[in-house]
DNA sequence: GTGTCATCTTGTCAATGGCAAGATAGGATT
DNA sequence: AATCCTATCTTGCCATTGACAAGATGACAC
């Protein structure tokens, strides 16, 4: 993978994104180091800066990558609430680098156009999972259902990252997570 | 406030921790700096060190009084599961500082005894809440109950925290919560 | 009055982000 | 084929930061 070409590297752009995902599921997104995933790619510590810009730039990107494979994800659930659920979770847990980036807005460009795009997509593919949840009371109550659903879904999930759950939930984000949705979902 | 006593502050310890809360609310905890913080209480970029030991060592001590606060709040708010998950929310948002710090265990040391201790009160007093949630099916669900309440609480607290929730949800933390939790808890 | 110790300062070093200026290469134009 | 052109990458630099070491200061005990 790494062959060393002289000067070019041929696709740094996408070996710095790829080197950030590593970079950040072993410290976080915060303490991303742009120098060390120059070292990573094998090039000089500037490099990056031509692709990003600077670090907010790169993040931005991730974010809105991670965006679009969410939105991607839920879509490919269907149309079972609890199936969206457990795949917001399970996105948070297999992509972990792409969900704390995402939802930590003060690291990154939050009006960057794409990555307003690529949330919109992912909101419309939440709505649409929620949308065969049996609506209880007003019809107006869609609203409240829509973000009681995410809510816990994203809630699950970030407790879970976090490392704040118990133990004896277990080692299966996927099993555990169904058992909770199915608290709200029916 | 900041008289310019010489050489010994008198209440550094405090006026730190004061600087720091404000510093979180404004470039979050990843971007706190300790020489700002030096700074803003009018000492040597050195001197939090000896309090502190260390940027892990302060947030530590933040992190630990927040799930003393949390605690806190928590029993304040009673039996009553609702209530409870509104203080939750309430929390999150009034104490958005230390609610960030806690739920970061990377930029703190989790091992330590006085957080290991706090976070065990705050335990306690959410699983006493959730007590009182009629259980539904085997008793066994406890556990899952307690775990679906946490998280719609955590959930809507980061969402709203993090910007992510739509305007319509409107301005006031309280009244959004109580209607979101409500899908959950009646 | 003296010693002791917590508190705080000054000085230093390595690492980082970001900027500026320059070097290189690959492709387009002629 | 020769030249230009532009994206890509490098080297060099500076300010900021966290952390450490050594020293200065003053409060308090005796």
């Amino acid at each position: 993978m790494t062959g060393t070409r002289a000067y070019h590297h041929g696709d740094l752009r996408n070996a710095l994104l790829a080197a950030a995902l590593e970079a950040i599921e072993e410290v976080g997104p915060a303490a991303l180091s742009l120098r060390d995933l120059a070292r990573r790619a094998g090039v000089s510590h500037a490099a990056p800066a031509h692709h990003f810009g600077d670090k907010a730039g790169l993040l931005t990107t991730l974010a809105a990558q991670g965006f679009d494979l969410l939105a991607q994800a839920l879509t490919a659930a269907g149309d079972d609430l609890l199936a969206a659920g457990v795949a917001y979770v399970d996105f948070a847990v297999r992509r972990r680098a792409h969900f704390e980036v995402m939802f930590r807005p003060e690291l990154y460009r939050a009006d960057d156009a794409e990555l307003v795009n690529a949330q919109g997509r992912a909101r419309a593919a939440l709505r649409a999972g929620v949308a065969t949840l049996p609506t209880r009371g007003a019809p107006a109550d869609a609203d409240r259902d829509a973000l009681a659903a995410w809510s816990i879904a994203h809630g699950f999930a970030t407790l879970w990252l976090a490392g704040a759950l118990p133990e004896r939930v277990g080692d299966e984000p996927r099993e555990a997570a169904r058992a909770v949705l199915r608290r709200l979902v029916t």
